[in-house]
DNA sequence: CTGGGGACGGGGCCC
DNA sequence: CGGGCCCCGTCCCCA
């Protein structure tokens, strides 16, 4: 599902939404989402304390060797497929699994020491070395893993974040504090609201260079400007044809170009 | 139907 | 740690 339009649906009746129903902020948010919250919900502290914080459970984590980041699901970034030299690609729903795929690995090294000499096996959060991998995976999960691996949960949804700063950023698309004042639409964040304003305004401070056209939003300058290129951003695998954006290339795509792979 | 614009959302990064 | 900004992305609408 898109990552942001929870939100939007609830306007569809209409092309503009009928912000005189905002006397709260219900309409903004699916409704699913505060089955137990009645709005308005404000962001309070203990929404951010204990009861979210939960440590270790989440990462059923990835290659050891790798940043404690490395297993972080897609949620944190854009998805990204893994590169293909992960072999760490293993099924990880066991949490044993990765340990013994290395310990299996290393079975095979046993008949030559020096490689295992040579090859140490450094904590990559605090940096102690082992000479073995069990004694690695050993300190990680008595130490290091289990502090690093925080995992700060919001309250409303089940998503997950490696810091309270991020959490907290997230709660905000679930409480939008940025009210506009001219017609009570609420945003999560405060340049959204700014953004958002322009429409009242008609503001436009992006202009682009080429033909001096203005835009309120620099996305959309932004995809503009890609009308102006010969080769756009987004290309057909099979026609080569580019597009400006990612929409149309999918339509293009859906419309039968490359049904017949 | 297609291409483009408008409005908006989310995570990450930087200061 | 928080705010501001950037980048990427989506949906909707219209010419």
């Amino acid at each position: 599902m898109p990552r942001s339009f929870l939100v939007k649906k609830h306007f569809n009746a209409s092309k503009k939404p009928n912000y005189s129903e905002l006397d709260t902020h219900t309409v903004i948010i699916s409704p699913y989402l505060y089955e137990s919250y009645p709005m308005p919900v404000i962001p309070k502290p203990e929404i951010l304390s204990s009861g979210a914080y939960s440590p270790i459970t989440v990462w059923t984590t990835t290659a050891p060797f790798h940043s404690p980041l490395a297993g972080f699901p897609s949620a944190l970034g854009r998805m990204s497929p893994p590169p293909p030299s992960d072999t760490s690609s293993k099924d990880h729903s066991g949490s044993e699994s990765p340990i013994s795929d290395e310990e299996e690995r290393l079975q095979s090294k046993l008949s030559d020491p020096h490689a295992i000499e040579a090859e140490k096996f450094q904590c990559n959060l605090c940096n102690k070395t082992y000479s073995t991998f069990s004694g690695l995976a050993k300190h990680k999960q008595l130490h290091c893993d289990a502090q690093s691996r925080k995992s700060f949960s919001c309250k409303y949804c089940d998503k997950e974040y490696v810091s309270l700063g991020a959490l907290k950023m997230h709660i905000r698309t679930h409480t939008l504090p940025c009210v506009c004042k001219i017609c009570g639409k609420a945003f999560s964040r405060p340049w959204l609201l700014q953004g958002h304003i322009r429409t009242h305004t008609g503001e436009k401070p992006f202009s682009c260079p080429h033909c001096n056209r203005a835009f309120a939003d620099r996305s959309n300058l932004r995809a503009h400007l890609q009308t102006h290129s010969d080769v756009k951003k987004y290309q057909c695998k099979n026609c080569s044809k580019t597009f400006s954006r990612m929409s149309l290339l999918h339509k293009h795509e859906e419309s039968g170009c490359c049904v017949a792979h």
